[in-house]
DNA sequence: CGTTTTCTTTGATCTGAGTCAATTTCTAGG
DNA sequence: CCTAGAAATTGACTCAGATCAAAGAAAACG
């Protein structure tokens, strides 16, 4: 069997949770490039390959010139951005199979901070050379329009959900929308691990953190969901879906 | 001269505030595409054109496959989606220049309702067969790549920055939202038809349209801002620049 | 042109969530 | 294992903005 981009690096335990190829959000792309064996990946250094990254680090920081987009194989990653104030807000969270960088492709720099939460590796797809005319890049143009275009879809029913719902809706619909999207890349829907902290999840939600804290108690209380420690149990999908689409 | 898809159709004097080709979103394609003199206009059929829509008539329905973009002309347009509970809330304003039906690309059908919020005109982008391989399609599938790669960006900014400001923020950053959109795409800036109503705008805020109600009246008295019937004037962007960075 | 309907404004009241403050629990480092 | 610092919880209080209600202004229509 080859050694291909997507196989595991001989990495410990802990990146048991990976998405499979077939579930990322690059596969696409990785298809159409024979995910790491076809010429374009190495001939042509449009190079995707899997980088370990360590808890903390960055991928890239605000106003870096764009070079690639990312896909997670595993772990977790927080986008913080700095208003003209000075402070700091968490404009998104990524789980294995979500795409990393995609506002670069226009602004030409990134836009905000993006840091590992834990233990994490990515798949790193230099992009910029799609941009520009080549040969047998347009199976690969059509499939990054696809990965565009399904993050606009996502991005809007993400928008929308939160700007309209109070705290519980907003954290029912981002409980689930963790657990979706973990199931989703074939991972395990009703366990994960929620990586972040408090008050990275009520500054993506636009809450205080006491009041993520207490609707996070409240849920627990009714059993829709079990915590312990950073694990999330999705204990009652149905009753916590219910949440969301009341009023 | 030649009669292309950009030049006004003989229409009445209602269409008179017109975005220019080169400060459209499509522009990127348009270029390409030589303003619909180019080949591919015709002979190809992606069929690049502008069309007359009625006020209050829809330019696509949910569910409804997908089978072009749209930029805006003239005119202004409202997005609305039906939630699972039936209620109705809008998600987006679309102003000349704007892309309209994103969503569809990787969605295959359209995800809401547009409906004209005036007399309005668009140009029609029949984008699918950028999404099979075809010959000289590459500099179009770049130029899409970009133009999606733009409006990730902007619904970023949009959501992030709605979602963690309070009523007067929202509506300060609504108003400079539109003065600047239109100042982009070459119309006036600082003198804009509000099309749409108070309830659209407060469903698109997530405010009560009571809010958006005092909240503009605030900014009359303060004089941020001009409003007679449905022409809005803004009278001191500094200060309401201001307000949306606050706190 | 008057009538009806819809949209907008304004006021009064109520409530969800923010803020402030005090513990308690976790985590990392020695 | 203990300790210091960080993160999370819980309670008390406050206020921005929702809701309810009613009047006023525009738009639509015969």
């Amino acid at each position: 069997m080859v050694q291909s981009c997507c196989e595991p690096t001989g990495a410990d335990d802990k990146t048991a949770l990976e998405v499979a190829c077939r579930d990322c959000g690059l596969d696409p792309l990785c298809d159409v490039l024979g995910y790491g064996k076809h010429d374009l990946c190495e001939t042509e250094a449009i190079l995707m390959r899997r980088q370990p990254i360590q808890r903390g680090a960055l991928l890239f920081r605000p106003g870096q010139p764009f070079f690639a987009l990312f896909a997670i194989k595993s772990g977790s990653f927080k986008a913080v951005s700095v208003d003209l104030s000075g402070k700091e807000r968490v404009v998104g969270f990524f789980l294995p199979g979500d795409l990393i960088g995609t506002e670069g492709i226009a602004n030409h720099v990134y836009s905000y901070t993006v840091r590992a939460l834990e233990e994490s590796s990515v798949c790193k797809l230099e992009v910029n050379r799609l941009l520009h005319c080549g040969q047998d890049t347009e199976k690969l143009q059509a499939a990054l329009i696809r990965m565009l275009g399904q993050e606009i879809v996502v991005n809007h029913l993400v928008t929308t959900s939160l700007i309209q719902q109070n705290a519980e809706q907003r954290i029912a619909a981002f409980i689930l929308s963790l657990s979706k999207r973990s199931g989703l890349r074939g991972m395990p829907q009703y366990q994960l691990p929620l990586s972040m902290s408090r008050s990275d999840i009520a500054s993506y939600l636009g809450l205080a953190r006491e009041t993520v804290s207490r609707v996070l108690t409240k849920f627990q209380n009714f059993g829709l969901i079990g915590l312990r420690k950073h694990m999330l149990r999705v204990l009652n999908p149905e009753e916590l879906e219910r949440v969301t689409t009341l009023r």
